[in-house]
RNA sequence: GGGUGUGUAGCUCAGGUGGUUAGAGCGCUACGUUCACAUCGUAGAGGUCGCUGGUUCGAGUCCAGCCACACCCACCA
């Protein structure tokens, strides 16, 4: 399909046409389309992250998203083929609780399935949610992200990226859960996954485990709590200072450090637990520090993460009092391991608690403890970090299920050699990657208990009496991917055996989804099914607060899968900051969404915006680069224009192979200016340093519009010179290739409107230029730079006399050193032009330095306007 | 507490291997406006390069120590 041309630019710029008429040829001609019948070494492959799809995207994506399709484009141009897909990170917690939100419902799967239900955007979040299904609940995941993802597409088209639109993925689409599935069942049967029942970290609100990357700290407000534990059958006794005394009832022993002076006398003593009467020992511990607190403890079952670690190793019987859904659980006391001396006391204590949120519990605690005489003072207030998931808004808890884990502590040192084969851009953040791994205590628990992601391809049997045997796990066989145990039936069962004595049943789990989107590279080369290429990829693009997270597991699983790095190089990009330099966020309300800048400011103005930041450099948004951006884009436009115009009207008109006939000194000067230009671009973004490539390009266009321009304006309107018209024409010629990357949508409009030239292939699948052989001298590139100079000296004059440009010049003398004099006098002619010389107005003079002087001007020439 | 980065003009940012009067764009001021462009041009004002020491003939640039800010991790009784 022919591109739509605005025939030699004649109409004014018009940003919103030339988008819509670039988008569409580019689609319809595939301009973009990666060529699998090439070479590995003929491909640049980039493993594009995947957008969570939750709402909307902000400018931090559009900042980084462009800055790689700056590469892209530009390796393109290179000649080689790119491998650049697209992904949609769709499934996994995020996801659900938008949807949660956003039709205010929520999934019960103990529910039917309702074929009539109606979903409707529900703004008002105070009415109670509606309790769906699971098909329900999953349709709904299905509905909302499809029509986010329209708009995700939407923009990234708009902004001009060039995907590759037929490399699509989706990571809850069933191609993704096959992938996914494989990947578990390659490590399962390499013994790098297991299911362990044990103590995990828990969201109370979404009712999941959650993996070590996925918590951060909170700073939040709480008190603490003075309480004293009697030894048996005194008075005295211990004081223990917790901020969590709802965990009283889980109290398996008192620790202090074995070197404290103060408790030695107490180690091995027993103490009763207030309220719950339940003794427990007063244990050394190197767990404990002497110098924080009162330096004893409790440790429960469980409050936090090094009370886990301790009743590990203690080999103490677990009290588990906190639910799955933050409430006291309903236990009794009075056996093991709920032991007391007075179990009715502590029964009637308990029964007020049973039930509770943690929060409200707590409360209950205090006011016993204050009427038994057990709190020593009031509670003293602190503010003390706590531990969340990081979507979540309320504190996680420890609590005992079975989970799927990957090992990963074992793989500790692996992992920091892998990543020392990455190269990563700008190389610090390799050592946020090793800070990382080397602190990792856990292994990753890759199992949520939640209904929108990859199901694990597992089943249990169940035993006589009904129980599942979680040893003995029943994996699908690879045959059978991808699979949903919750419907599909296992090799060699019937589905009638479904939860009967002796039959099935499916795990009921969904993958964590960065465990599915640790395999964008295996994704992607399942979509393009190219045996000639495989890991390692050329590079990752990604933001440097996910470095824990989708780098970190990407290389692990490449690891696992196929001892191999899965990409060359990283690179990392920087956030976009609001104007008071904090992070967006949502919950800050400062986020900026793109399509109005898009809107204002045209695409290219905001790739401008995104291109002259540097990788791994955090920027404050400011529009004004946006204003600067739409300037430059302009003035390409206008810059083609006027040069279209002088080669419509020059003796070149319908000459398409014009080169030879850069014949004159100063054009060839010139000339070697841009190859300077393209060479010092080709270098910086070889090594994808886009900004510095952009600004020298930009530079030296600037500099054509203010003087190469101006020189030879005059020139090249004559019918005798031919070599003025050729230059201008390589000259936007390469522009436009420079510029193309950066600015596509302005240059293919211009690029299919020149006068001369085919046309008929897009700009973007044309070679970068290759200006090598007009590289020149020093000496003799030099005379531009004179031409330059004298030109501005003779404007400066003009200008502080306050007379108009076009006063017509008398005399100028430049004062120079015999060999640039000679040089000068190969471009008089041009100077005579560009400064308004009048006949032999220009003397030229013998000096030890470059100068102007003795500037006359015609000032009759200005008085009338 | 451990780690990483940043600190240069009012604002946003450039400033390989140390070398003459420290740069750009925006903003500000003045002037101009020529047949590509007012989404224009020319010129000007504006900086003790976070602070303090050190190395050096010479430091924005190297070293040490501080200060401020941001981010990551750990602790969180």
């Amino acid at each position: 399909m022919p591109y739509k041309t605005n025939k030699n630019l004649d109409d004014r710029m018009n940003l919103a046409e030339i988008e819509e008429r670039c988008k569409d040829f580019w689609i319809k001609n595939n301009v973009y389309a990666y060529d699998n019948s090439r070479t590995r070494n003929d491909t640049f492959i980039i493993d594009t992250p995947p957008p969570t799809v939750s709402g909307s995207l902000h400018i931090g994506h559009i900042f980084s998203y462009t800055q790689t399709d700056v590469v892209a484009r530009f390796e393109r141009m290179k000649g080689k083929t790119v491998l650049y897909p697209i992904g949609f990170d769709d499934n996994g917690l995020p996801t659900e609780r938008r949807v949660q939100n956003y039709y205010n419902i929520a999934c019960n799967p103990e529910l039917a399935y309702d074929e009539n239900l109606k979903l409707e955007h529900i703004e008002n979040d105070e009415t109670p949610r509606r309790e769906v299904s699971r098909k329900n609940f999953i349709e709904a995941c299905e509905k909302l992200t499809a029509s986010d993802e329209q708009i995700f597409e939407n923009v990234f088209k708009n902004i001009g990226h060039s995907y590759d639109w037929n490399i699509k993925y989706a990571t809850i689409s069933p191609d993704s859960i096959k992938v996914s599935q494989e990947s578990f069942i390659d490590l399962y049967e390499k013994g790098e996954v297991k299911s362990i029942e044990s103590p995990t970290m828990w969201d109370v609100t979404f009712q999941s485990a959650v993996a070590q990357a996925e918590v951060e700290d909170k700073e939040v407000s709480g008190f603490f709590h003075d309480i004293k534990f009697k030894f048996k059958d005194s008075d005295d006794g211990i004081i223990i200072s917790t901020t969590r005394p709802e965990f009283l009832p889980a109290c398996i022993a008192l620790v202090a450090h074995p070197d404290d002076e103060r408790y030695q006398p107490y180690f091995g003593k027993k103490v009763v637990v207030p309220l719950f009467e339940n003794e427990v020992e007063v244990v050394p511990s190197e767990h404990a520090e002497k110098d924080k607190g009162t330096g004893i403890l409790m440790v429960c079952t469980f409050g936090d993460a090094a009370d886990v670690a301790w009743w590990k190793q203690s080999g103490l019987p677990l009290k588990q009092i906190i639910g799955r859904d933050g409430c006291l659980l309903d236990v009794t006391f009075g056996a093991e391991p709920f032991v007391s001396n007075n179990p009715d006391k502590a029964n009637a204590y308990y029964a007020e608690l049973a039930g509770l949120p943690a929060k409200k519990a707590r409360e209950k605690v205090v006011e016993f403890l204050r009427q038994s005489g057990d709190l020593v003072s009031e509670p003293r207030p602190i503010t003390h970090s706590v531990k969340f998931y990081e979507k979540g808004n309320r504190p996680l808890e420890f609590v005992t299920s079975r989970q799927w884990f990957i090992k990963l502590q074992d793989k500790k040192e692996k992992m920091i050699e892998a990543g020392r084969k990455i190269k990563f851009k700008p190389q610090h953040m390799q050592i946020r990657y090793e800070e990382w791994v080397k602190g990792l205590n856990q292994d990753w628990c890759i199992s949520r208990q939640r209904f929108f992601g990859v199901p694990f391809p597992v089943w249990y049997k169940l035993d006589a009496k009904g129980e599942p045997v979680f040893d003995e796990p029943i994996v699908a066989d690879r045959s059978q991917l991808p699979v949903d145990p919750m419907i599909d039936t296992p090799l060699g069962f019937d589905e009638s055996m479904r939860g009967q004595p002796g039959g099935f049943i499916g795990d009921k789990d969904v993958m964590d989804t960065w465990a599915t989107s640790a395999l964008t590279p295996q994704l992607v080369l399942d979509k393009v099914k190219n045996d000639a290429i495989g890991l390692p990829f050329d590079i990752r693009p990604q933001a440097h607060d996910i470095i824990r997270t989708w780098a970190f597991y990407t290389i692990a699983k490449a690891l696992m899968h196929s001892n191999t790095i899965p990409w060359h190089e990283v690179l990392i990009s920087g956030f976009i900051l609001d104007p008071d330099r904090k992070k967006m966020s949502k919950s800050k309300g400062n986020v900026v969404t793109p399509q109005h800048l898009i809107d204002n400011y045209g695409a290219d103005s905001v790739r401008y915006w995104a291109s002259r930041a540097r990788l791994g450099v955090d920027t404050a948004f400011e529009e004004q680069i946006m204003a600067q951006g739409k300037k430059l884009v302009n003035k390409i436009f206008n810059a083609s224009k006027f040069v279209f115009n002088i080669v419509s009207s020059s003796a070149l008109k319908d000459v398409k192979d014009y080169e030879p006939f850069i014949t004159s000194p100063t054009d060839l000067a010139w000339m070697s200016k841009m190859a300077e230009m393209i060479k010092g671009a080709t270098v910086a973004l070889e090594t994808y340093d886009y900004a510095t490539a952009l600004d020298l390009i930009e530079k030296r266009f600037w500099d054509f519009c203010d003087n190469y321009l101006e020189i030879v304006k005059k020139r090249a309107y004559s019918e005798s010179d031919r070599s003025a018209a050729a230059t201008l024409m390589k000259t936007i010629d390469t522009f436009l290739s420079a510029f193309a990357p950066f600015t596509p949508f302005v240059t293919e409009e211009i690029y299919q409107a020149r006068p001369w030239g085919e046309g008929n292939m897009s700009l973007h699948n044309t070679l970068w230029p290759d200006l090598s052989a007009y590289a020149l001298n020093a000496k003799t590139d030099a005379l531009y730079d004179y031409i330059s100079l004298i030109a501005g000296e003779i404007r400066k004059a003009k200008t502080t006399a306050g007379v108009s440009q076009r006063t017509p010049v008398m005399k100028a003398t430049v004062f120079a050193p015999k060999n640039i004099i000679d040089t000068i006098k190969s471009g008089i002619e041009d100077i005579e032009n560009v400064g308004g010389l009048l006949e032999n107005a220009l003397e030229l003079k013998e000096a030890d330095t470059l100068s102007v002087g003795d500037i006359a001007l015609d000032l009759s020439a200005t008085t009338q306007k």
